[in-house]
RNA sequence: GGGCGAGUGGCGGAAUUGGCAGACGCGCAGGAUUCAGGUUCCUGUGUCCGAAAGGAUGUGAGGGUUCAAGUCCCUCCUCGCCCACCA
């Protein structure tokens, strides 16, 4: 083995040895500093794709690098494995979902073993197995005692063709069914909530000390969507007693508000809307509710057909005049009141309707002079507002609220965009959720000890896409566990993202048998020191994984100062191929098995890291797998015991000064994420090796340095050369005394541009870098004789002579 | 429409704080080894002028600050991503 480098035959050997020997097993008692290093668990969709090789390429990375440093690292594997899916192949070929995805689970596995990924597998959990189902709706149910679940009637996909729900990935952008091409619809359900929007605030606020992508950051802060103002009711014309109330961020326009605007679905609508008008808005208001999703958001179309007279007028209670109450469609139910003042001076959107409708416009901020725009959004004097005239809008606003909330109008509020969360599915291949309806007793949650619920085995799934538990009567029927009358079974599953807030906290105590996990197993790991997956999962899947850890703390489950589940989280780029996304429906995917079998895994894993930072989305077609395959090679013939590639160094001093200096700078690289430089270092010191001769302890510390980016290799390398594992050693430490410079250069500019370069000591002082400077024969020949205008000494780098 | 990024050779990219632009690799060209291909090794490789030494020029465009700008400031262009009628 030892003459030529065999890829294949090492990698068999340490991916072997790994697994068998249990080298990255870590207990819970441990007694080395811990340290968790998770990468997002994987929906099992079958081998894996260079996604998945990319992730965790840097993921094993780090579990090895800080094993080295001495610290016990926790790195457990999961599956994600409900999902939409395993159910449409259950429905295109009969096969239940459970054979299909316990089918593929072990392909993924074993390609992410080879490409010698180490796990401590004893961890390993999947969404489906019962026990993981059996905490999941532990936990729902202590969401629904604290009041964190709760049921109410949402809208869902409807598509008529197929009569069932879709997911909004099974609606086309143009907002038909992807399946039998019908217009999709709405129709209301009853359906679960997760109350997300009581922890706004803190999720808000918590970002800030997450070290996060401040681009993952932002995404979260915009989701949430924060924003400060006032609510206030204005009584309609001759009917004081109807009132509509208002959200408002600019409550300092209020004397500029020439009509106001009610969503279509506002419950005030039918008591507004006079007879002479009952016509037009019922037309109106029927054309909304037809209007797929996606028309109705479009911002195309003339304006004059997105809104309609009510009839009505309410009383500005600024100005005590009437103004018209318009119903438009882009007025949302949803966010703040559903219900708005509309000030087309300070707002374009208004100002375009008020256009449109021949209303009038009235400025109330003073525009800056030469404006020649139309709604002035940005801030100036009051104008045209009586006692707000003068102010500035940040204390036009204060004041504004302060007299709503003196005259019992309205008060400051704070809006969030954020939802709370969905999680009712009406799909099979998910965690079913744990309540019965009684007829006389209501919702009533499964007893803790009849959990789990499980679906059942036998039930046939037909092309309609329609849930099989809703016809399955043995799941259907059950009996209340009140009063044991007859009851039926919730037939929907819960949103996959509820398994995937909480595996992590699993990971810390899988075998546990009494509880979801042990609090002090969850203290001892938790949070989770690096967190590694796609960028895709910025908002959705870390906003619930927050969510549910302060959820969780706060009801007593998890340890009350466990306020963020992960302390650092890096978001890898994606992989594309020739410009596009690779992905299977375009069949431009590179197996990654392909290049192990001709390079060997060291090698993909080496030019994933050192294609492009690891940040990047990245081009198959710029992978320099060959270079990195050729490098790996040269390493091999250096580094082999009675190599003939490797002469003694005639200077080994320097040779061990220059590892010094590789080891300093290569940790750093580290620390910092820039692997693609550090594998250009580890080349560049190789070029070194290779023509200034080796020494051991050179070749030695190349090895170590390697070691956490090609596990393999370098396994191999230092069992032959010292008969021990180098994965149990120690991190190299650089010699302070031994990194230091002899000489460097110093740069010598005649006006900025470079001109000489001199040997210097490192430790030069100012006055004696200008003195060699000005000795230099090309400055000497510039100043012919002169004196210089001016000289910049920057000791031990530059020096700029100014002439 | 809003927000966030990013523009550097033929390509991927490098350049901690403003201080030698193009590290490292791919590709390409030439050479050595080889019957040949592959492998391996050596040399060259931003552009322009030059045999070379050397010089000029150069980080999307334009302007500015500075002894010095890929890096800081202003204006503009292009591309990417996210949220998108949020009052």
């Amino acid at each position: 083995m030892a003459e030529v480098y065999d890829p294949q035959a090492v990698e068999r050997k340490w991916q072997a040895r790994w697994r068998d020997a249990g080298t990255y097993n870590v207990d819970n008692d441990d007694p080395r500093p811990p340290f968790y290093v998770l990468s997002m668990y994987p929906y099992p969709s079958g081998r894996a794709h260079m996604g998945h090789v990319r992730n965790y390429t840097f993921g094993d990375l780090i579990v090895r690098h800080r094993t080295m440093q001495g610290y016990a690292v926790l790195s457990p594997f999961g599956f994600d494995s409900f999902g939409l899916p395993a159910e449409n192949a259950a429905i295109k070929t009969g096969v239940h979902p459970r054979i299909f995805t316990e089918e593929r689970i072990p392909e993924l596995k074993a390609s992410v073993q080879a490409i010698g990924a180490v796990y401590d597998w004893r961890r390993e959990l999947r969404s489906h197995d019962p026990s993981y189902i059996k905490w999941n709706q532990v936990i729902f149910q202590r969401f629904l005692e604290a009041g964190l679940a709760y049921r109410r009637n949402a809208p869902v996909n409807w598509c008529p063709g197929c009569q069932t729900v879709l997911a909004n990935e099974q609606v086309l952008a143009d907002g038909t069914c992807e399946r039998s091409g019908d217009v999709v619809t709405k129709r209301d359900l009853e359906q679960w909530f997760f109350k997300i929007t009581e922890y706004a605030d803190e999720l808000l606020a918590d970002l800030d000390a997450l070290e996060w992508p401040e681009r993952v950051k932002t995404m979260q802060r915009n989701w949430i969507g924060r924003s400060e103002g006032a609510e206030f009711d204005m009584p309609v014309e001759g009917r004081p007693e109807v009132r509509v109330r208002v959200f408002t961020t600019r409550p300092d326009t209020s004397f500029g508000m020439t009509y106001a605007v009610l969503a279509p679905e506002h419950p005030l609508v039918p008591a507004l809307t006079t007879d002479e008008q009952r016509g037009e808005v019922e037309a109106f208001v029927q054309r909304v509710r037809t209007e797929s999703e996606i028309e109705r958001m479009s911002t195309e179309g003339p304006l004059e057909k997105r809104g309609v007279f009510t009839g009505s007028h309410v009383i500005n209670p600024f100005t005590n005049q009437p103004v018209p109450v318009y119903l438009a469609d882009y007025v949302l139910m949803g966010y703040g009141t559903g219900a708005i003042m509309a000030v087309p001076g300070q707002d374009q959107r208004d100002w375009d309707f008020a256009q449109a409708y021949g209303l009038p416009i009235i400025r109330t901020v003073e525009p800056p002079e030469g404006w020649e725009g139309e709604a002035y959004v940005g801030d100036g004097p009051a104008i045209n507002s009586e006692w707000l005239d003068g102010l500035p809008v940040a204390e036009a606003k204060a004041t504004a609220i302060e007299w709503l909330e003196q005259h019992g109008i309205g008060e400051r509020t704070v809006n969030y965009r954020l939802r709370d969360w969905l999680v009712s599915r009406q799909r099979f291949w998910g965690c079913p959720i744990p309540v019965v309806y009684c007829p006389d007793h209501g919702i009533v949650p499964v007893p803790q000890d009849e959990l789990p619920v499980l679906a059942p085995d036998d039930v046939e799934f037909l092309p309609t896409g329609e849930s099989p538990l809703r016809f399955h009567e043995g799941f259907l029927h059950t009996t209340c566990p009140v009063c044991g009358g007859p009851a039926t079974r919730e037939t929907d599953t819960m949103d996959t993202f509820v398994d995937s807030s909480w595996y992590f906290l699993r990971f810390c105590d899988p075998w546990n048998e009494d509880a979801p996990f042990d609090q002090a197993a969850v203290a001892k790991w938790m949070p989770v020191d690096q967190y590694i997956g796609g960028i895709e999962h910025a908002i959705l899947h870390l906003m619930y994984a927050r969510f549910y850890t302060k959820a969780l703390a706060d009801l007593g489950m998890a340890p009350k100062d466990l306020r963020e589940p992960f302390k650092r989280l890096f978001t890898q780029g994606m992989i594309r191929m020739g410009g596009a996304k690779m992905s299977k429906s375009r069949g431009n995917l590179v197996a990654p098995e392909e290049v192990l079998g001709t390079h060997g895994a060291d090698a993909l894993r080496l030019a994933h890291l050192f294609v492009t930072p690891p940040g990047d989305d990245v081009d198959w077609e710029a992978f320099g797998i060959e270079g990195c395959s050729r490098f790996l090679r040269r390493v091999w013939r250096l580094a082999i015991p009675d190599s003939e590639t490797a002469a003694p160094a005639a200077d080994s001093v320097a040779i061990d000064r220059a590892a010094h200096r590789l080891i300093e700078r290569v940790s750093d690289e580290y620390e910092r994420w820039s692997y693609n430089t550090a594998v250009a270092s580890l080349m560049e010191f190789t070029n070194l090796l290779s023509k200034e001769g080796t020494t051991p302890f050179a070749v030695d510390t190349l090895l170590l340095l390697m070691a956490p980016m090609t596990p393999h290799i370098t396994a191999e390398l230092w069992e032959l050369r010292h008969g021990t594992d180098i994965h149990t050693q120690a991190w190299p430490q650089a010699d302070p005394e031994l990194t230091k410079l002899d000489t460097t250069t110093l740069v010598v500019q005649i006006n900025g541009k470079v001109r000489d370069r001199i040997e210097v000591d490192p430790g030069l002082s100012e006055e004696e870098a200008e003195r060699l400077a000005l000795a230099s024969p090309r400055v000497q020949e510039a100043l012919g004789g002169g004196a210089p205008e001016k000289v910049i000494s920057r000791p031990p780098r530059l020096v700029n002579v100014v002439v």
